[in-house]
RNA sequence: GGGGAAUUAGCUCAGUUGGUUAGAGCAUCAGCAUGACACGCUGGGGGUCACUGGUUCGAAUCCAGUAUUUCCCACCA
């Protein structure tokens, strides 16, 4: 065996491996009909992004999972992907044009699409190579990119059957407008902030009734241009006279219809709103119940056009904000201003409020909202944690349609050709085809383009070939779908997974209007969804780049290594929650993996046989002799079987930081700082049996670890040559606890070793606890041992000359008499430490604290057990149990008063 | 306004259907070069389980209410 440093160091090995495992091809996909399938889609990465916390996170549990699946002995793919990230390139592309003076609006679609391109392949794609060094084993010779040609085939299709089947409609409505990036959004795209600004109080005078006047309230002075109409409730007395009359609008002067509509709140401000039609949603429905006129006084920028009236045209809406302020001031029009605070929604990628305007786009009635309703609610697709779930519910109860149009150029070309020089407004003059019109002379394309979600919801789709049968067959979509598991962010809930489960229910098999229960299940595009915590910093804040708080993810590798970067984070991610970072737990990741290290360098050391080849889990128990099998080694390979249930159940249910600490504790406290240290009397004699267990103990560690920390766990597996040939053990088969108990039934295992080792633990804690009271040198010392029986006596009598080893001992003797050294109750018996001067006040002050402490407990035991109810109404072994303690503490107050009499 | 989640040691969190004296890791304190590991070993201290009621023989756990924190949805008057 090669000399291995006391120090793990990753460097050492990381590079070797990556490429190791791409060489052979071990993350292929692959057909095996003998093996259950498993899959994961990667939710692609935004082409325009760059590695952080995040995709850190996810992508290390989606490889946790991967990994595991494959030690299980399932067919594994996980299948990697890009996003083209429609608004977020569009715009760092325009904004790198602008900067090198090109006005991007000016060079036209097909030339800015070039530089969008060249843009996409010089700095795209970061994320997957930087993944790739991470160790993540997803299949990188079958990434799929959502502007490829078979994809945009799967999001084309997708639109068309919809508008044949009637869910996609052209309309005029109010939209969210993003004035930055020129652009509709949908509802999902606007993030509402909290917002200090004013409420202003604005006087308009009653045409009819010269004198008399109404104060309305708004926050959007630069609107009043807009006005068609003042709104009141028909239900509010103060007003019913109005109703009929007009009002002179205070800017751009003209006079408006006083109207009655349901939708004024009689308790908001004073009861009266005034109806701008092309700039609210509110506004825009009121005007087409009353038939108003609608004065869209905004331009795609946000400045205002020539309908707002000379003064105002040409400057910015929040520039007129101030004007008009001023002017209403002046006159006399503006009785009040209040400070107020309310919510304005705010674009997602322009990171300006958006304005509600009347435009003409493409709208999706949802598809299949039962069905997709129902495929989570009856458990078809099982959300991790459930909770989620009724977000996602609440979402699909409350859905609205989704304006799927982007006046972007950078994206997949809505495919709806217009008749050239004809009526738009009329569906006769449409062509609505993947492939475009043969006369095409005489048509002109959509210039739109669709919403980026408008793709990536065909994901589950579109990566195995839809709608092309060969392409599917191809890429082994009956033998995947539908996948496994899919690992995201709750807050893409909407954006994405609902989407896909809708478009799933929709497009997968022949079109129906409803599903039966059995239909959903066999469309679901997943079978569990993993919801990731969000990684915030110590203060509790998001991880973002404006607040500079989130660490660069290779900096985080350089430091403590890819292993200890992904057990760490792992370990700082209980399931279901979002999680602080805190970089303390990378180094606890990185001790993890030394610990391992040495673990493993200690089973190895001194060791005259020559190492194994090839050796499966018999051959090595072959080498146990049943006979040298000591109180140890019965209860760690016990101990072994009872982690791996635990620790396979806790997989089964995605509970991964659960399962890190099940395999943390056992390795850590049972193997390690036990057996290891209990075993060393024996390792010095070259006992073949505890070999042979230590060999074990780390085979089975090696395997279960090795999803988590890829790369460690190969080189000590290949250090240790377990594989002959230095081949990686990604694909290997990790046995079961139940394959465990097989492969020991010959040992015949006692189980109650656990339960006596336990003891012994207490008994030696206890001691060590005595003599780091008393140590009077660094001599070793002596104990005493007085043992309440035979069975305790023999425990200990086996096991003294590790006691001597375990405690440091010079000396251990047993004694049945009182002694007049300083004592300890333990499980096993009293034990004395011989120490040359005895502080006797101290000790007898211990003595009675304990001997208090005992009482208080009896006392306890004593009224618990002379209530009737209590033994009428408790079980039987409740019973047994108080019972059992209070003689048992009886005994040990008896034992200490004798002591105590004594000194 | 509607809904979700959280509240247990200084910090981060476990605590399974109520049941013996509430756990872990980190931090802290003390000791230790003990045949892998100081990225280590050993031991100690530290908790009125947010609060108030209720159900129960028995409540961190179940119920009701209160408080605080947090997230999501709705909302440019």
């Amino acid at each position: 065996m090669e000399d291995l440093g006391k120090v793990f160091i990753s460097e050492r090995v990381e590079q070797k491996w990556t490429s190791k495992w791409h060489d052979e091809c071990c993350f292929d996909k692959t057909v095996d009909n003998s093996k259950e399938s498993f899959c994961i889609l990667m939710p692609p990465p935004n082409v325009t992004g760059v590695l952080h916390m995040g995709h850190l996170l996810n992508n290390t549990l989606q490889d946790v999972f991967v990994r595991r699946a494959r030690h299980c002995n399932k067919c594994a793919t996980w299948i990697p992907g890009m996003d083209h990230a429609g608004i977020s390139l569009q715009v760092k592309v325009e904004k790198e044009l602008i900067q090198s003076g090109i006005n991007p609006k000016k060079i036209g679609r097909e030339m800015f699409l070039d530089y969008a391109r060249a843009w996409r392949d010089k700095h795209g794609g970061m994320i997957l190579s930087q993944l790739k060094s991470l160790g993540v084993s997803c299949d990188f010779k079958n990434q799929i990119y959502t502007l490829n040609e078979n994809y945009s085939l799967a999001v084309l299709t997708a639109f068309v059957e919809l508008y044949k089947r009637g869910y996609i409609y052209r309309g005029k409505r109010i939209v969210n407008w993003c004035p930055k990036t020129l652009t509709a959004l949908s509802d999902e795209e606007v993030i509402m902030k909290p917002q200090k600004s004013k409420l202003y109080c604005v006087r308009y005078d009653i045409v009819e009734r010269p004198g008399q006047f109404i104060d309305i309230s708004t926050t959007r002075p630069e609107t009043i241009m807009g006005d068609a109409a003042i709104a009141v409730n028909p239900d509010d007395e103060r007003y019913k006279g109005l109703v009929g009359l007009h009002c002179k609008r205070p800017l751009n002067i003209a006079d408006i219809p006083i109207i009655a509509d349901q939708a004024v709140d009689k308790n908001f401000g004073t009861g009266i709103l005034k109806i701008t039609p092309a700039h609210g949603a509110v506004d825009f429905a009121v005007a087409q119940r009353h038939s108003l006129p609608i004065i869209d006084i905004l331009n795609p920028d946000g400045t205002l056009n020539a309908l707002a009236g000379d003064e105002f045209v040409g400057l910015d809406r929040f520039v007129v904000r101030e004007k008009a302020v001023e002017k209403l001031q002046m006159m006399g029009a503006l009785p009040k201003v209040e400070e107020y605070e309310n919510n304005v929604g705010f674009s997602e990628r322009g990171d300006v409020p958006i304005e509600p305007r009347l435009s003409e786009q493409w709208f999706l009635k949802y598809p299949k909202i039962h069905e997709a309703r129902c495929a989570v609610s009856k458990g078809f697709i099982k959300f991790y944690p459930k909770r989620w779930e009724k977000t996602y519910l609440h979402w699909l109860d409350n859905i609205q349609d989704w304006c799927i149009s982007r006046q972007l150029w950078w994206g997949h070309r809505i495919p709806v050709w217009y008749k050239k020089n004809s009526d738009r407004s009329n569906s006769d003059n449409w062509h609505v085809s993947v492939d475009r019109p043969s006369n095409i002379a005489d048509w002109e394309q959509d210039e739109d383009v669709l919403d980026t979600w408008a793709s990536s919801w065909m994901w589950p789709l579109g990566v195995f070939g839809w709608p092309n049968q060969e392409k599917m067959s191809q890429e082994c979509f009956q033998y995947f779908y539908p996948t496994s598991v899919l690992v995201t962010g709750p807050d893409i809930i909407f954006f994405w997974v609902a989407r896909m489960i809708i478009a799933s229910m929709e497009f997968l098999g022949p079109d129906k209007k409803s599903l039966s229960d059995e239909e959903i299940k066999e469309r679901i595009p997943f079978k569990s969804v993993y919801f990731t915590g969000i990684i915030r910093d110590k203060f509790g804040r998001k991880m973002s780049k404006s607040l500079g708080n989130s660490p660069e993810p290779l900096d985080l590798v350089a430091k403590y290594g890819t292993d200890g970067l992904r057990f760490g984070i792992l370990l700082s991610a209980p399931s279901g929650q979002d999680l602080i970072f805190n970089e303390e737990n990378l180094k606890l990741g990185r001790n993890f993996c030394n610990k391992l290290w040495n673990a493993f360098r200690f089973s190895r050391i001194n060791r005259s046989y020559k190492p194994y080849s090839q050796v499966p889990l018999a051959d090595i128990v072959a080498k146990i002799e049943v006979a040298d099998l000591d109180i140890d080694d019965h209860a760690i390979l016990s101990n072994l079987i009872k982690f791996c249930i635990t620790f396979e159940g806790q997989m089964k249910n995605f509970e991964v930081n659960a399962a890190i600490n099940s395999i943390s504790s056992f390795f850590w406290n049972e193997y390690c700082n036990w057996y290891v240290e209990a075993s060393k009397v024996r390792l010095r004699g070259e006992n073949k049996t505890v070999f042979a267990v230590h060999d074990i103990i780390m085979r089975q560690l090696l395997l279960l670890l090795n999803p988590f920390i890829p790369f460690i766990t190969d080189e000590l597996w290949n250090v240790g040559e377990y594989e002959h040939n230095q081949r990686s053990m990604q694909n290997l088969y990790c046995e079961t606890a139940k394959d465990l108990q097989l492969a020991f039934h010959a040992l015949n295992l006692d189980e109650t070793s656990i339960a006596t080792v336990l003891q012994l633990k207490e008994f030696l804690n206890l001691s060590r606890r005595l003599i780091s009271q008393c140590r009077e040198s660094k001599e070793r010392m002596a104990l005493y041992i007085c043992p309440p029986n035979e069975v305790a006596m023999n425990i200990l009598k086996d096991y003294t000359l590790k006691l001597q080893q375990l405690v440091g001992l010079e000396k251990i003797d047993f004694t049945d008499k009182i002694l007049q050294f300083p004592s300890i109750q333990t499980p096993l018996g009293i034990v004395y430490l011989h120490v040359t001067q005895i502080n006797t006040p101290e000790e007898k002050k211990k003595l009675t604290l304990e001997i208090n402490k005992l009482s208080k407990l009896i006392k306890l035991s004593e009224v618990q057990l002379s209530n009737k109810e209590f033994l009428s109404r408790a079980p039987a072994h409740i019973i047994e149990g108080s019972k059992k303690m209070l003689r048992e503490n009886t005994f040990k107050r008896e034992e200490l008063c004798k002591i105590l009499s004594m000194m």
